[in-house]
DNA sequence: CTAGGGTTAG
């Protein structure tokens, strides 16, 4: 059967770079043919506590020792040397062992595909496994996972079907592993119909076939069927590990379900999960999505082994939540720590920096990348040009942009418009526009933004078109929606509605509010809507804002200490803003809001935000 | 003696 590979037949010419030398010391008892036959059991046993404990240079050692007593290398021990450098991230010595390997056994192969697995070079992988059918072994179940997961690296599922068409026909479909990793293959290359049909086929499923397909949901956004599966999973009393919470845990994170996550949270401790840094990322994201950020500290602080992922986690809740200071404080710690940042890490910062107008520290982090060795993405331009922009500085914005060694995308571009927007420069703000038209498509999020900016300069006939871009594409507006978490449900509320059971106590307690409030000093600011219709009117629509409705049900029904954590899709108006630092300081609440971008904590009549936003 | 899952941004 031929597959549909990447690569014409495997070269072996790859040069493998040489294995370094080491001070040589003969041993007492030099090895020969002889006694490296009899011995063998015990150097692998060797090998195998080297590969275990991590160490790299005695591994060397034996290897040199090896190739220099010129004995021929048996397919078992040069199984162990390949996983040896393959577990210290080596892949091209194991490559190096294999090739000079003069026997090579199935196993032999194994190891070696497994490496180039693992070790994120999936073609080569393929290429390897092809050249191992060429050469006349069978693919066996132990082999085709690894197959399979080079598939998924790729994200190529046509791939990774004839993979499943292979055990198939050599009928190791029913194999567990081999199920597994066919299951994670398809749901993470979005093809989860494939997936849940192989996953409800499997004869025995495993806690690796439960998680691959928790994932595959989780990945996809489809957040009941992942929370679904997790229950049976749990109630099948299967032992649940930390791969499994890692993606059930994001679930409820990306749904801002905060009790169901606490649940989670127990569930980890009581089995044991929670001191991995993988679970207690999502956990830090969980929380501080949820708005409560001490709870996100609190994780990382109980988490020992913390990996990169953690680090990053805990630097996007900080400067989520507006604590910059800190941002800046763990970004240090984190160097002390030995911890390399990646391109996350730099975005996170960058990020911190855009919210709190530090143009300053902006340009330090964002030169700071080439000490790493980090490529500034689009994305960290997008961030640099976000916070010169907002902070007012469009030339600089623009100069980056010329500067750029990449092409400027939509979302670079984006950025300026905002920023021109804030600071009212229509005129570059239509031309910022018209890079965003020439890039070809232009993403729904944009096009209102485009017709704001020609609308602006007079170029009505473009704003139009961009309007109806709109229109044909079939967007309608999103609808402004707040919701808050109470008891066991999610109470969500629209602008001026009226469906929910408490509505009346709602309206009345707002009115009773808004006295307070304009006793207090508060006086509404109808300039930001946008419709043409009467005062009346006006004040009318900013009144009863889906936010404000949320706020009242949770005065009206949480005990009096009980922080108010609302999260809405939008921005919050600028009104809003002002009415609900008032509404803090009347009733002496901390009210967390979360809109579309950050998190507001408003407290004593000040937002955390400091009026930058 | 060998094999299959994950986190973090927008």
């Amino acid at each position: 059967m031929v597959l549909p590979l990447l690569q014409d037949p495997p070269q072996f010419s790859r040069p493998s770079p040489p294995i370094q030398t080491l001070p040589y010391k003969p041993p007492k008892n030099p090895l020969n043919q002889q006694s490296f036959q009899e011995n063998f059991r015990i150097i692998c046993n060797f090998l195998l506590s080297l590969t275990r404990s991590g160490s790299l240079l005695k591994g060397q050692a034996l290897h040199s020792h090896i190739v220099k007593s010129g004995i021929q290398i048996i397919p078992l021990v040069s199984h162990h040397l390949i996983n040896l450098y393959s577990k210290l991230q080596r892949p091209f010595d194991s490559q190096f062992v294999f090739e000079e390997a003069p026997f090579k056994s199935s196993t032999t192969w194994s190891s070696m595909i497994s490496t180039f697995a693992q070790n994120d070079l999936p073609i080569l992988a393929l290429s390897y496994f092809r050249a191992m059918l060429y050469n006349g072994f069978a693919p066996d179940e132990h082999i085709l996972p690894s197959a399979v997961k080079a598939c998924a690296i790729m994200s190529r599922h046509d791939v990774g079907m004839s993979m499943h068409c292979l055990a198939v026909k050599n009928a190791m479909n029913l194999d567990v592993y081999v199920g597994s990793s066919l299951v994670d293959m398809y749901a993470k290359c979005a093809e989860l119909g494939y997936a849940r049909k192989l996953f409800d086929e499997m004869p025995e499923r495993n806690i690796v076939s439960w998680s691959g397909m928790i994932y595959g949901y989780a990945q996809m956004g489809e957040d009941n069927e992942a929370l679904g599966l997790f229950k049976r999973a749990l109630e099948g009393g299967l032992s649940l590990n930390d791969f499994t919470f890692s993606s059930v845990i994001r679930v409820c994170g990306n749904s801002t379900l905060l009790e169901l996550g606490r649940q989670m949270h127990s569930l980890c401790v009581k089995m044991n999960c929670d001191s991995s840094s993988f679970v207690g990322s999502s956990l830090i994201s969980l929380y501080s999505k949820c708005g409560v950020v001490e709870n996100a500290c609190q994780v990382f602080n109980e988490v020992v082994d913390k990996n990169l992922g953690m680090w990053n986690s805990m630097l996007i809740a900080c400067a989520q939540h507006g604590h910059t200071k800190k941002v800046f404080e763990l970004f240090g710690r984190m160097k002390s720590c030995g911890m390399k940042p990646n391109f996350i890490t730099i975005l996170c910062v960058l990020y911190a920096c855009s919210h709190a107008g530090l143009v300053k520290e902006g340009n330090y982090y964002f030169g700071l990348m080439k000490e790493y060795g980090i490529e500034p993405g689009d994305q960290h331009y997008a961030s640099m040009v976000d916070l010169l922009g907002r902070a007012g500085k469009l030339g600089e914005a623009t100069k980056l942009i010329k500067e750029m060694p990449i092409q400027p995308t939509e979302s670079v571009w984006g950025a300026l418009l905002t920023g021109c927007r804030l600071h009212g420069n229509t005129e570059l703000a239509a031309y910022a526009a018209d890079r965003i038209l020439e890039l070809g498509s232009v993403s729904s999020g944009f096009n209102v933004l485009l017709s704001n900016a020609y609308a602006a300069v007079g170029r009505y006939e473009e704003a139009a078109k961009a309007r109806k871009m709109l229109r044909d594409r079939g967007v309608k507006k999103e609808t402004g929606l707040s919701w808050v978490e109470e008891g066991n449900r999610v109470h969500t509320f629209a602008a001026g509605e009226r469906q929910h059971f408490k509505s009346k106590e709602i309206y009345e307690k707002l009115g009773e509010l808004e006295n307070e409030m304009e006793l207090a000093g508060y006086v509404m600011d109808t300039s930001q809507v946008l419709r043409a219709v009467g005062n009346e009117e006006k004040s009318e629509a900013i009144r009863y804002h889906s936010e404000r409705l949320a706020i009242a049900f949770a005065l009206i029904t949480f005990p009096p200490e009980r922080p108010i954590r609302i999260m809405k899709n939008l921005r919050v108006c600028s009104d809003c803003h002002t009415a609900i630092k008032f509404m803090s300081k009347c009733t002496g609440r901390l009210i967390i809001v979360r809109d579309n971008k950050r998190f507001h904590h408003f407290s004593g009549g000040e937002c955390s935000c400091g009026d930058y936003w």
